[in-house]
DNA sequence: ACAGAATCCGTAAGCGCTTACATTTCTCTC
DNA sequence: GAGAGAAATGTAAGCGCTTACGGATTCTGT
């Protein structure tokens, strides 16, 4: 290496490291993205029509009956838009069906099909099999999820913006 | 609710409460959403054009010089594809410039500018801040990334895929 | 009763990655 | 020294989310 190595003052010293943060969301989306491309694979391989952003709202859909599409959202923690996305697309392939809530014109109510019913019946052990999956990986990993909670709480607590700002701050007089 | 109950047989106890995966992979995608984002707002704060996304291309060419697309890649563990789209933003905004490779054609080395020297040497305390507020945080968290390495060692030993395979073939003699 | 605010939802565009495919250049074998 | 195959990079499109914005409906205060 080093051709002619970084011609200018890189070697000053005042570079950081600074893998930290960066890091920390890289390997977050990785581990993320690495679990939902297998969980497609596994619906791939059972030769079933499904995807894995599917999942929560059809399991919704499943356990509590008919919801809306804000109702939905709240329950799984992400915004409108991304369950109406879902809706669009679980309509379009059949299995989820929508109705205006006769008590508000707002309100589009999301139920699933005859269709949502039979995939829904057909996936469950897949759903199970990924469930328990995930139960052993926690357990061979030793309680990830347990450090997932906690780290939550701790940007709960601060995020990082603020954390930074204040060892920025105090970094500098 | 049970407005009048999924009519057929939802309740013969065959669907899974199955938010395992599903929630590990969403949660996971969370938290890094989290992080990017914060970092994203420290760079506003700071009143400086820079995206998180960026940070692990110029870091590399900061801490070892000039480096081909492809190296780049390897380094950070993403493809080449994703270090390109990054090439193609920093030669947009002058922070980068990209040489071919005399001996190899193919290849476009890429190399800071003075203007992303500067900006390097801009960010840097900001760098830090964030490395540091990461510590913090994996203190405070009580060592989240062992947790995450168990998780990525695990996986590497077998996949989510691999594992649900298995359990839903024993299920089902 | 009715104007203005609040709420519910939809579309558009972007982010930071990916896979799939095309293009250019190199290298190796005959 | 020519041509097959491998390697480096680029472009296009998609994924699963987000923010920004706009349309339609309902609620609130006077």
């Amino acid at each position: 290496m080093a051709s002619e190595d970084t011609s200018s003052d890189s070697n000053s010293g005042d570079y950081p490291r600074a893998s930290g943060a960066a890091a920390l969301g890289a390997r977050l989306r990785r581990l993320s993205e690495r679990i939902d491309r297998d969980a497609g694979r596994l619906y791939a391989a059972l030769d079933v029509r499904f995807e894995q952003r599917w999942f929560g709202v059809l399991n919704q859909l499943v356990l509590h009956g008919p919801r809306s599409v804000g109702d939905l959202a709240a329950a799984l923690g992400v915004t409108h838009v991304a369950v109406s996305q879902v809706r669009q697309a679980l309509v379009a392939e059949g299995l989820v069906a929508e109705d205006r809530d006769p008590r508000d014109g707002r309100s589009r109510v999301l139920r699933l099909t005859d269709d949502g019913e039979a995939l829904a019946r057909r996936l469950a052990p897949a759903w199970d099999a990924l469930s328990a999956a995930a139960v052993e990986l926690d357990a061979e990993a030793r309680d990830v999820l347990a450090a997932l909670d906690r780290l939550e709480a701790a940007l709960d607590r601060s995020s990082i913006l603020e954390r930074s700002r204040r060892i920025l701050d105090s970094a500098r007089p």
